[in-house]
This record gives structure tokens, sequence and C-alpha cells, in this order.
DNA sequence: TTTCACATTTCAAACGTTTGAAATAATTGA
DNA sequence: TCAATTATTTCAAACGTTTGAAATGTGAAA
């Protein structure tokens, strides 16, 4: 209803006061040489016009910002949704703003935001960096001006000269397979992601070593591969379980959403084994619960801690508590979670 | 690698190119005055040196910052993540970056993140409310200096005033019970979910106003609310389905995470019409493909949509297309979906 | 009364832009 | 050649802060 009235600034509270703008600046910020006396009239004054500094001005003084970039593929999917809920309530505890953007997992979107949050002046950049990126100039501009970058959640393709915090993806998947090995399991088939994935990699690694280490030989038969299309997966899990003579008893899937594919299809098809293949998946959805032919446990990735340790390292970078070409790796634990 | 250059500014390209600050500025800003050639020079040595405007500074002199604050209780629900996708997306495109504020449905933490984007001197907010929101003085600082507010997929406990998009849930509980009356049920339960909450009446009346528009007397018997805990909503299942001489044969649930709580129990109870009643519930949630038991229906409330509505809004109102004081209220319709 | 020490306040520049007004340079016409 | 246009560039102030240096005021010691 009231009409845009003069801002308060600093120069409209010293005017009411009939002082200098720096002396009510010191008085706000609490100078040890401003007089108390003056210092509580200022700081009255200022409560009751309701002044609000201008974070602008303070930014372009300070030459920061206060504010975090993320980049990241997609707020639809939980994962990432989930490494932002840690995130962004341990940037706001330590005074810093995020601002998300979306790269759709499109790289022209990808350079767009990065240019955007550029021109913001972040302080720091967290990036998820998309599916096509490989070409990493447009991150490199933020640490040609000094800003730190963290690479997270994704692995970039590049292995060094770099920060970055990712789920330790081998481990859970070690873990998994070990933990059906302990149950008794020698037939364990692994349906992995895109190939272009490292994650497909990693998990398999994992799944490998826990065999070998179990003196369990490896057959390629019981490894398929699935872009995450419905079909796909249900060809890659029809070959995993062709032979008849020789069929797994147990599976590890790259994620949550196609092992439910999976199973789905293995209950269709009226096998009397097929219903006792014991599953394991990435993610730990919460609607397990409400499922007939749950999996027998899950990898949970721990996501928010994903996000809580890139914004850690960050604000470390940030505050030269590390310094910005000690490059930092750290890898987030995966728990196994029975169910 | 490169250490710490000196800061590349309009001042630093004039010095270089050896012409006044302001030919910079204007050249880079295309003004008709400046000579064409002028313009190729300064332009080029612009994207040479990589020079990127400084916000914080254009933000100061312009007096807004292009940023939209927006505060939500918890980026862990699917539905406001859904909101946030559409709305990230809309004001990108626009040139509008978002900051976001999870206020974990904490008054204190609502209040504290509002403080921090008034400093922040976004040009408007978009806010779901707490739920113990009662008292709006942290939202109207930001009206009083001329930010305009459009509140989102929660109701504000005052109605008129403000600005609103919303999710018309009363229309989606209508169409549902409708489609199960067309079905033929005629005893249809509505399960609410916690009376404080706005949208439970609001859903309720739609139910209620299906049913009269059918000349379906109402019973108290099957209505019933829980506050979302598990044992609380099976103890409203229990109520709802008590009398043996009178059961409902359809349900309509305030969202499907208690609907499946609820199906899940009465599946448990052996009792043969009990997996015949058909229930729907507010959601749409993408696992229902692997149910079992799944609903019939889903009550899609395009989310998306909501969050792209209200950033539409916010964005009229800023460019003065819509006048503060012409209070819009917009209501986003849901969808069934049969499954 | 001077002088000095200290407390307190003010000055002035800086951060990096934008922009209307003023200044200068180039071009045209007579 | 000279004034009058027109094209182009520069000046200078402003946006709202912060902060070291300078200025002022006060009281006490000499």
């Amino acid at each position: 209803m009231m009409k845009q009235n003069t801002p308060v600034t600093l120069k409209f509270l010293a005017e009411k006061l009939k002082m200098s703008v720096s002396t009510v600046s010191k008085a706000l910020n609490n100078y040890p040489t401003i007089n108390e006396y003056t210092k509580k009239r200022v700081q009255e004054m200022a409560k009751d016009l309701r002044f609000t500094p201008n974070k602008s001005a303070i930014n372009l003084k300070e030459r920061k910002s206060r504010i975090i970039g993320v980049i990241l593929p997609n707020l639809l999917d939980h994962y990432f949704t989930r490494t932002i809920y840690g995130l962004e309530q341990f940037a706001t505890a330590n005074g810093y703003n995020i601002i998300i953007s979306q790269s759709q997992d499109d790289l022209e979107k990808e350079i767009q935001s990065a240019n955007m949050l550029l021109r913001s002046r972040v302080d720091g950049l967290i990036i998820a960096i998309s599916k096509h990126t490989q070409d990493y100039a447009h991150v490199d501009q933020f640490e040609n001006i000094g800003t730190p970058v963290v690479y997270y959640a994704r692995n970039p393709s590049f292995n060094l000269n770099c920060h970055k915090v990712l789920g330790n993806t081998f481990q859970g998947c070690y873990e998994a397979t070990q933990f059906l090995i302990d149950r008794g399991h020698r037939k364990i088939a692994y349906l992995g992601g895109p190939k272009m994935i490292s994650f497909t990699h990693d998990r398999f690694n994992g799944y490998i070593n826990a065999l070998r280490d179990n003196d369990i030989p490896f057959s390629s038969d019981f490894v398929a591969y699935t872009d995450f299309d419905q079909e796909n997966t249900i060809s890659a899990i029809q070959n995993l379980f062709a032979d008849s003579e020789n069929v797994p008893t147990a599976l590890v899937a790259f994620k949550e959403p196609i092992l439910f594919d999976a199973i789905k299809y293995l209950r269709s098809i009226k096998h009397p084994n097929f219903d006792k293949v014991e599953c394991i998946g990435f993610g730990n959805n919460a609607f397990i619960t409400y499922l007939d032919a749950p999996p027998i446990a899950s990898i949970e990735e721990n996501p928010e801690s994903v996000g809580e340790n890139a914004i850690k390292l960050l604000l470390q970078l940030i505050n030269d508590q590390i310094e910005i070409q000690d490059y930092q790796k750290v890898m987030v634990d995966c728990k196994l979670v029975v169910h």
C-alpha cells in the first residue's frame, strides 16, 4: 500500500541523526572508536527505520558476494536434490547463499549457467558436470580469476588438478557384493548403467574385486549394461538369465529404478527360481517398503553428505584454509541398508 | 595455477585501449553514438581479456539484483522440488537467478531466510510459508520497500491483499470423487491430512461437493484424518472400516504416502472385500507402476506448473505489467491420471 | 595558560558500473 | 575559409558501503 518510500541507507540515517555516514557505518559495525551512546542512538534509529544494508554495495566494496554457485543436471533427480538439501543448510548456517542452476545435462546450458554465475561474482562454484562435458574451459574461467571450484557427484573425465567430492561407489558395490556372497551366493550378476558413465565402471570394479577377494570365478555372462531405458533394461535382464543351466541367484544393479524394472520383469515370468533372486541396487528409495518383492538391501549413497562435504571443502578453499593447488579428493562412503 | 591477476574491469580495458571508461562502457552496451570501429576494438579487447561485467556494481547502480528469492519448507519433499524445477528454468530463461532457502517448516528459520534475502535486495520473493506462519511481518517487509511477493503452494491464513498461486486441490478432489462415482461407487471414504492444513478442508470440500452433486448422502463415518504418521494413518483407516455392515468401497486420500500405508494395511487384513477397495491419492508417484496393488488413479498436482505460474506472476509484477495492488489468485488445476 | 594524550568524529577515496551533459573532433555547406 | 552541423568521446556524478587518515574535541598534566 505504502508508496516506494525513499530507501533507508546509511546516508539517510546519517542525515536523520545529523552525523556523518562513516560514524553511522562504524556504529553499526560496532567499531571500538565510536562512543557507546552514539552507537546506541544509531542502532536504535536503524532498527526503527528498518535499515537493511545493501549487499550489492558491500559486495562491490569487499569484492565478494557471499554467494555460492551450484550447477547440476536436474533437480527432479532425487539424488541431486538430496545433495542440495545438505549443501543449502550448511551454506546458510555459514552466511552464504546458494544459486542453483540446472543444466538439464546439456553442455550448452551448462556453459550459459557458468557464465551467468561468473558475472554474479560467486565466491565459489560447485558443479556436477553434464554427461557431455569433455571440455572444461567454462569451469576453468573461475579458477583463472581465483574463484575455487569443487567438482561433485559426477567425476570429471580428467583426473588431476581439481577438487572433487564423490560417492564411494566402488566401496558401495563391493560391500553389496560381499553381502550377497556372505549369504551364500556364488552366481551374482551385475547390471550396469551406460558404459560412458564412469560410475558404471567403478561399481563394476567393486563387484569384481569382491568376487576376486572371495575366490569366486568371474563370468562375463553375468554382466550386462542398460542405458536406463526400460526396454533396454529388460533385454539386458533377458541376457543375464538366458542360460537356464546357469542362472544367477543374485543381482547387483546400478540403481533402483532399473532394478525395479528388472524385478518386475523377473516376476512376470513365472519361473520358480526367478522369484528367489536376491537383489540389491543403489538408491534406497523410500517406497521400497511398499513393494511386494522388495530388494533384499539397498546401497544408500548418502547424497546429503556428498553435498555437505562439497560445500565444506569449498568454504575451506574460500577461506584459504586449504591451498587452492592442494587438490583434494573426498570419497563419501555408501552404507548397505538391509530391508 | 595463474596467480590472481588484476581484475579485468572497464577501467582496465579503458587504459589498455587508451580511451575513457564511459566509451568502453557504451561500446560494450552498443550505444549508437559510439563509432563502429571503436566498438569493434573494444569488444575484441573485452573478449580477449575475458572481461566479465561485475554484477554487484551493476546491481548497485541499477538498484536491482536480477535475483529472485525462494523460501520453501524442504527440498526433500518432491512436490517442492518439482515446483523449483519449473521455476528455475523459467527464471533462468528470463535472465534471473534464484536463491533458494529452506525453512524446514520452522518459523524462526523462515524469518532468518527472509532477512537474508532482504539484504540481498532480491527483486522479488516467492514463498511457501511454513506450517507455523501466522504472522507475516517478515514477508511484509518486502512489500514495504516495493519488492513484490508471491505466496505459492501453501495458502496463507489470511485471504486478501496478496498474490498467490496454488494447486486447485478442490477441483482435484472433486474430479477424483466423481471418477469413483462414475465407476459405480457410492460408499466413498475420505482420508484427510492434518486439520490445521487448509488443503485438508479444500479437498474435503471437493469430495463433499462431488457427493452432493450426485445426490449421494454424506456420512461422517466415511471421513477420517491423519497427521501423516504411519500409526495414526492406520488407526484412521481402522475407524473408516470399522463397521463391517457398512464398509467403504473406495477411498480418496490426502496424499500418496498415507494412501500407500492405507493400502498396505488393508491388504494385511485378509478381508475378501478390502482388496477391492478402489483408491486414489494426491501425488502420482513414479513408483506406482511397481506396486502390486496400485491405486486405480492418481491426482497429479502439476507442481512444475505451480512453480512456473508463481515466477511468471512475479516477473509481471516486477516489470509493472500488473499493478502491485491488483492482487492475483492463480489456481493450477489438477489432472486425474488413471493407472 | 599551554601542551599533550586520548577519545571521538569526519573526510575522502575506493569498489565497478551507468548515463546525461559537456566537450571535442570531423564533416558539410556557403 | 568559417560557421554550423553532426558524430564521437569524455566528464562527472551517482549507486551504498567501508576504512585508513586527518581533524576535532576533551580533559589532565605541566
